[in-house]
DNA sequence: ATGAATCCTTACCAATTGGTAAGTATTTGC
DNA sequence: GCAAATACTTACCAATTGGTAAGGATTCAT
């Protein structure tokens, strides 16, 4: 059994992703673990502490799966796609950790310069593999950050959107995620092939 | 002056849309308006019903967008042209009604299920176009529903995400939003393009 | 064995939450 | 002119919120 630190912690990861921070009350995480709410309190000093904690293991997770996608050192497109894999791996197996990316970078405050912070070093990677690839004419030539945000965008709202897959009448079972995986890959190919 | 209905109507549509649903109290909101929370009690029952008229007037108002864009009866990628850029002009005089989508639908429950009801007739709306034009050899082959949803998280994503654009180091003031908007539309329009 | 640290619980607390009840101006219908 | 409906306000209320204080059990160092 692990340690009730760390079981707090990705309760509250989770709670926090799915439902919100607002709409999550430590009386209910805590009643959730069997402990009392003072329990987390002994371990967080605030619920706000909690929340940034949980960021930053959000942002450790996300930043692993990412190197670890970019661990195969393919390049072009094949990074790309290595990457939308990784992501939307990510998004069945822990839907929380993007969630909370969604939740926290929406709200804005500290929490969410808390997550710009963790996230710096993998946007700049990011970033000069696209202006990279333009440059040698494997990508077409376009805003390499615009192109970023649409590709965060397009992935995230995919594999974080449950609701609108139901209003489209998608069902977002497993085969329906793999289904959108691959528009999705098809779809970012179509749009960064050049000319 | 508009009535106090309608004041509290729309000034709960965008708390609810910007800050979210449990982060907004009726005493905060009545406050803001140099009223008591009782006069809003006196105009909706409940607090749930506030967020249900303001889920239909957000409904509403995107729905006259969307009808708008199409009135000019472009067709092929015109028309989606004219549909992206009715949102982002939506995104830029009224954040709140596409944050209130996006809140919404995440959250799910009740509020997820009218919204989907309110926006049907647009969606199947947009399919079919889809499908037509692909049928007519216009956009590339794809799976519409698929294809519909990457172009909603897109231009949402693009549109709502004001703390992504920041992380990018883009600042999301009228400019960068233009600049946005036709990245997003040269993206869409490779992505769509037959081979 | 014992003092101290660690990890929790019970017992509170003030502030805030959505919501009710009752009263009061103002407007309206007749 | 007057009852009734409309549009509020003041006064409450029970429940829930995040957080504090104090105490108890267990482990650990000496």
């Amino acid at each position: 059994m692990a340690g009730t630190r760390e079981r707090v912690l990705y309760a509250a990861l989770e709670a926090f992703g799915l439902r919100g921070y607002d709409s999550t009350s430590l009386d209910e995480l805590a009643a959730g673990m069997g402990i009392t709410k003072q329990a987390i309190l002994y371990h967080f000093s605030s619920k706000e502490e909690l929340l940034h904690s949980a960021i930053e293991t959000a942002a450790q997770e996300l930043a692993g799966a990412m190197s670890e996608a970019a661990r195969s050192g393919a390049r072009g497109f094949e990074r790309i796609e290595d990457i939308v894999k990784a992501t939307f791996s990510l998004a069945a197996r822990r839907p929380e950790v993007l969630g909370l990316v969604r939740v926290v970078s929406r709200q804005g405050g500290s929490g969410a310069a808390q997550l710009a912070g963790a996230m710096n070093v993998m946007l700049s990677d990011a970033l000069r593999f696209m202006e990279s690839e333009i440059e040698a004419g494997s990508f077409r030539r376009v805003e390499p950050r615009m192109l970023l945000l649409a590709i965060y965008s397009a992935v995230i709202g995919v594999a974080t959107e449950p609701e609108v897959m139901r209003a489209l009448g998608l069902e977002p079972d497993v085969r329906s995620l793999v289904k959108a995986r691959r528009e999705t890959i098809s779809f970012l190919k179509a749009a960064l092939a050049v000319d």
